[in-house]
DNA sequence: CGCGGGGTTGAGCGAATTCAACGGATGTGG
DNA sequence: CCACATCCGTTGAATTCGCTCAACCCCGCG
């Protein structure tokens, strides 16, 4: 059920049997979603929190003129919101980019483990802070990577991250978003991902096609994105 | 000393007389760094973060080319790096953008308060939070908005980050900033930076010259920008 | 007095956008 | 089962916002 969830913490530090038992009861029930819905709204006042078990959510801020920036995008096995436990509110919106289901876990829940928890505590304030390391790879894509770099450091980061919940098969995994979703995360326009995705099959790095992407060369589109998974937090970075 | 900080804090949380001698007497030693110093090296183990007294440190994640993406901008009263108490190193540099002064704050120390305060423990995961909310909305600028927008956002949340702290005299307020730092925050050229700035003036929004900032008028710039200070979560925003 | 950092301005360029049209796939209702 | 609508992807042409390159200014400072 949850393990996605569980693959994902345990690439990042030790969890006990404890532990475990008391994330999969803090569970209240499961939810399923279609695709484009809002999830969590933003300025109201939440009491839970979103783990998504399957499909794909992100985060949006969205502009006056109906533009909206995508923040993050979130896979099986992340709280799409677990901020919220300490925000209590939100500034953005959660919502669907696919058929989703997630499991909803109470606040009150939270805040239980992670008092009788303390390691968890840290984990999960560990994973809030994971996340603003993404946002802020996000900005060095949005404020000083062309096109090109963008797109191959979104394909980069979504590998690794859907490496780690074995979500990959070798160079292949499914990513069931349109050219526009790619163009609200990167802040391009769907036209000109559409000719920097050619681009990119052409130079023989990366080809995407009806929601599933293969990394042809590995190597050379990190070097395009000038990758460096450390901000991913996989251990054994620090120096 | 830590005031700045105290009244940021107080801003969003009430904190209680045991609380704020707890965070006094976790600082173990004040810093002063010159302008242009790295003062948190990416990808270095860390044992204590950094609470910035006075002055403007940034964080800021550098390309090969040697340009450089400024992910948020910190202001006395910030912690530079709380994050760094459960990433254990950064994906980012921390550096000073002017003359600086700072509290060092052990991370055991941090470890001891917020296990003693679990109040504590709730401000500082939130604190962290905050700080990428503010960067969801740099997120934003970057992707979406013109170079007009993008810096009258800046100048809308330095102000009220500002005004939190104290350091506003009404429209006016202190920014020893470059026009290449604003740059590097907003994903522009100085040179484009330059050119906008001079828009800004001529229409009446705003001035910012020799490190002073002056918010003329405030309502329109704030319309410029599509600003919003929910993201900011100085409570009773939510619905 | 020379030097360097920061700011300013102009000219030309280019990456990405806008606007528009079209194709294929899918779904739906008559 | 076909007509039609819709969504997504694709391509071309023209446009534009911001960049690059370059020159010059001002001012503080050694």
């Amino acid at each position: 059920m949850i393990d996605h969830h569980l693959a994902k913490l345990r690439a990042r530090s030790v969890l006990s049997r404890e532990e475990e038992e008391a994330i999969r009861s803090s569970v209240a029930r499961i939810e399923d979603y279609p695709a484009d819905r809002i999830v969590v709204p933003s300025h109201r006042s939440l009491d839970h929190s979103t783990l998504l078990l399957d499909g794909i959510m992100c985060r949006s801020k969205a502009l006056l003129n109906g533009e909206r920036q995508i923040t993050e995008l979130h896979v099986a096995g992340d709280f799409a919101d677990l901020h919220s436990f300490t925000l209590k509110y939100l500034d953005h919106e959660v919502l669907t980019l696919t058929r989703c289901r997630a499991a909803i876990v109470p606040h009150e829940a939270l805040r239980a483990i992670t008092e009788r928890f303390p390691g968890l505590a840290r984990i999960y304030w560990f994973a809030t802070n994971l996340d603003a390391a993404i946002q802020r790879e996000w900005a060095v894509s949005l404020g000083r990577r062309p096109a090109r770099a963008r797109l191959a450091a979104l394909f980069c980061e979504l590998q690794v991250r859907l490496e780690i919940v074995g979500l990959t098969e070798g160079p292949y995994f499914d990513l069931p978003l349109t050219q526009t979703d790619l163009a609200e995360c990167m802040g391009l326009t769907n036209v000109h991902v559409n000719r920097t995705l050619r681009d990119l099959k052409q130079e023989g790095l990366l080809a995407f096609r009806s929601g599933r992407a293969h990394v042809i060369d590995r190597d050379r589109l990190r070097s395009v994105a000038e990758f460096d998974p450390a901000y991913l937090y996989l251990g054994r970075e620090a120096r």
